[in-house]
DNA sequence: ACCGCGATGCCCT
DNA sequence: GGGCATCGCGGTA
């Protein structure tokens, strides 16, 4: 699924505005045997309830005492997977989003929509037909001290100027080439 | 370039 | 009460 997001336009309509930005930077978060997901070993709280729920809705939470995250639901009831959005290619108008913190600044998303569909008109997801790029995948980011899980290779980005980190350089794109 | 750290509040034990 | 799926700033190179 986070695959599958990669270069999808995501949309936010909200105070008669529309905010998009291209997925660029994603995360999957595996569940319950998944020492980096809020839902590991089947934690059903308050904050995690929404990621129990069916696929196709937003699980916002709040982190670091300021920002807010957004994660889509991907898995059926009682499968608490998510993919967490961490970076956008800005649309017009919109500022910076290269951080998970900067993606919900950007697209004015807080707690109000953890749990909404992804469905219009509020938060969804166009494909708008763009060529795909090539995919690279790296280990995720801030997950340090859950074992094996900090380095599996669960971060999906495309090459753009507007991830939250840049590419390691051995997976750069010409690299190598002389220049 | 890299590193350290403060902000700031909610969640969970 | 400790820690956090972060960010931006100011310091040292």
């Amino acid at each position: 699924m986070a695959r599958e997001l990669l270069g999808k336009v995501l949309v936010r309509e909200v105070d008669g505005q529309t905010l998009w930005g291209r997925l660029v930077e994603v995360e999957a978060y595996l569940g319950p045997d998944d020492l980096a997901a809020h839902s590991k070993g089947g934690r059903r709280t308050a904050r995690t309830e929404v990621m129990f729920g069916p696929a196709g809705h937003a699980y916002v939470y709040f982190t670091y005492g300021m920002h807010w995250c957004l994660n889509f639901v991907t898995r059926e009831a009682g499968a608490p997977q998510a993919v967490l959005v961490r970076a956008l290619e800005p649309g017009p108008g919109v500022g910076r989003c290269s951080g998970p913190g900067l993606v919900t600044r950007a697209l004015k998303i807080d707690r109000a929509l953890n749990g909404a569909p992804l469905q219009p008109p509020d938060l969804y997801v166009l494909d708008d037909g763009a060529p795909k790029s090539r995919i690279f995948v790296t280990p995720r980011v801030g997950v340090q001290g859950t074992g094996r899980w900090e380095k599996r290779l669960l971060r999906y980005v495309v090459d753009s100027p507007y991830l939250s980190r840049p590419l390691p350089k051995l997976l750069r794109p010409q690299s190598g080439s002389g220049f």
